[in-house]
DNA sequence: CCGCTTCGTCGAAACGCTTCGACGAAGTTC
DNA sequence: GAACTTCGTCGAAGCGTTTCGACGAAGCGG
């Protein structure tokens, strides 16, 4: 394996300069560079990347750190995942993949203290994450996908949940929906401080009551039984109604099962529009669902995109967005087959 | 940032001594070892890992290679993922993820002379991969998830896709089933060399034919609508049939809606088995789908387990070992409702 | 044409670690 | 007790870069 200083005496000058070259630090004649260049193409030269961390004091590694509690990632997920290498990829940097779970802060700190990570995106963000704190003592820039709590000073990008749910809802109550079931993560989970569940329970409070409606809400647990036993418990404390909104991708399969079991038809009895889902997951379905199409990848992206640009640039601005989950009206929505009256639901 | 320098001076014994508790290369009496322990402690000392790659010309960092052609992940390559990340971070390791699609060999061939990658992952692999070709000539210790066609040199795990479709078919048989049609992956990606269509192609039909049956196949586009004109397909070549063993999971959910479609029932009329999928899929259809579970996270991380045995273990040992898929029976097989009489089929 | 900046290049000192050879001090062997 | 080992430690030489200060050679204003 070829070194600088192979380069350097093939092509007769200094290390130095073929690192100004390299890096294009200082300005370097072209004659200079060409015959610097054609040594490195002679000798298939290519830049050791630990030699150049080490010296240089940069990895071009970045962190993405994802809790591994839970069984798995979801279609959601795993487009960030994708998104964020394909966005590391193309920035030059390269990612590596840490599952640091909510315990293990101490492997946090070591993570972070190893000097190999330039900085580092968060996922699964809850509202109070030490993880962060630690992050910021260590001195790592730091994104996250997901907010905690106080937002002030913080890098992160979001999926916009208000505007998510004020989508939904108002998709159905176009449709003539009066009476909505919205069907959350478990109580548990919002419990935890679960962001997205919490963010999405207030929306949906704040959409249903602008449109002059009773919020409903129901904690699901994540299994498709728990969507089976969501929907009955909807059914008993809203008998006349006519459509669910659900956050809870696991247990929206069972809730379609649920009321096909009831002899309810989809969308003609009840329509179902399902929340923060991948195109892949609601196509799943018979009929396909109506949901809001998470900009998954894009939020990958979008999170290294400012991670990179807060390296290499010298703005120390932080980033924050929010990205709205986007309508995708597929078969599982229709007005309501009886309609209901104005009023009808008091 | 302490560096061992600092812990040296204040343990009052040189560099090398710090550097040898630390890696444990030569002996070290209990009292100095105590001493440099306690001046770490005091310091919050954390090995800088460039430095550490330099000297040491290991990086304990290893790549996943995966190809980023298609549209996202499917659930049991994330299994891949998080499976193998798991791995990395028990033995040590880091784990980079390495968007590097078919087509980039140069792209892979800088990542592998970079030496920032101690050793690699391949997923995806085609019977025929340039890409293994590139990365042995690089001298990069490699596993592979999935086979070439030429086997004989090289470490991997895979799915045992023999057993797995014997397993599939005998369920099946042992229901009564005497027509069944095996639905596999595009035409397309059949003539790219995509191993699993081809080993489940050709070990449907050995099993068929040990069965004393007739192997049906059809392609279908990995899509739903794919899945549905799969499905008429079958239904125009074999009208009896009674059971669908589907390969492709994308498919799966077309030939299930084709089938309520026909208004014939599952398992009822017709028994589908899904094969090397994710119980999280089999569980969102209605019936829950009887499948081939696929060992997904076990092959990551046996895949790891191989490349950091290798890398730290003096023996140079290759690994090669399959894992078969396992039978689930859930709701989507029963026996066939009329019974077909023993060689009703021919 | 003299002092000034700018340009292009060089040599050397880091960067923070591993590892090799060396070397006293002890312990062993006859 | 002389001749060897073994043990525990040290100093120094890398590992392959980046980066800093320096320094001739031009280019330029006055």
């Amino acid at each position: 394996m070829a070194t600088m200083h192979d380069v350097a005496r093939l092509a007769q000058v200094s290390v130095s300069t073929v690192s100004y070259v390299l890096t294009g630090t200082r300005p370097i004649s072209q004659a200079t560079r060409n015959k610097v260049l054609a040594a490195m193409a002679q000798l298939d030269y290519q830049p050791n990347a630990m030699a150049r961390g080490l010296a240089s004091r940069r990895s071009r590694i970045l962190g993405l750190l994802m809790p591994m509690d839970e069984r798995g990632l979801g279609a959601t997920e795993t487009a960030f995942v994708t998104g964020a290498a394909a966005a590391a990829s193309v920035a030059g940097y390269h990612l590596v993949l840490s599952p640091v779970g909510g315990g293990n802060l101490d492997d946090l700190r070591r993570l972070a203290s190893q000097r190999m990570l330039d900085g580092v995106v968060l996922m699964e963000v809850q509202l109070a994450d030490e993880r962060v704190t630690v992050l910021q003592e260590a001195g790592v820039p730091l994104v996250l996908i997901g907010r905690t709590g106080d937002t002030s000073t913080l890098s992160y990008v979001d999926i916009d949940f208000d505007q998510t749910v004020r989508e939904a809802v108002a998709h159905l109550v176009s449709l003539g929906h009066r009476r909505i079931v919205y069907v959350n993560h478990s109580a548990a989970t919002l419990a935890s401080g679960y962001g997205p569940a919490l963010r999405t329970r207030d929306a949906f409070t704040a959409a249903m009551t602008g449109h002059g409606l009773e919020p409903v809400m129901i904690a699901a647990e994540d299994s498709a039984a728990g969507g089976r036993a969501a929907l009955a418990a909807a059914f008993a404390q809203a008998p006349e109604l006519t459509a669910v909104l659900a956050m809870n991708e696991t247990a929206i399969f069972g809730i379609l099962g649920e009321l096909t079991g009831r002899g309810l038809s989809v969308p003609d009895d009840v329509s179902v529009v399902s929340m923060v889902t991948s195109p892949q997951v609601a196509e799943l379905a018979t009929p396909a669902l109506t949901a809001m199409t998470s900009p998954g990848s894009a939020l990958g992206r979008i999170a290294i995109e400012a991670l990179t640009r807060h390296l290499d640039g010298p703005a120390d601005l932080r980033h924050q967005q929010l990205l709205p989950c986007t309508l995708e009206i597929r078969g599982s929505t229709a007005a309501p087959r009886r309609h209901q009256p104005v009023g009808a639901d008091q």
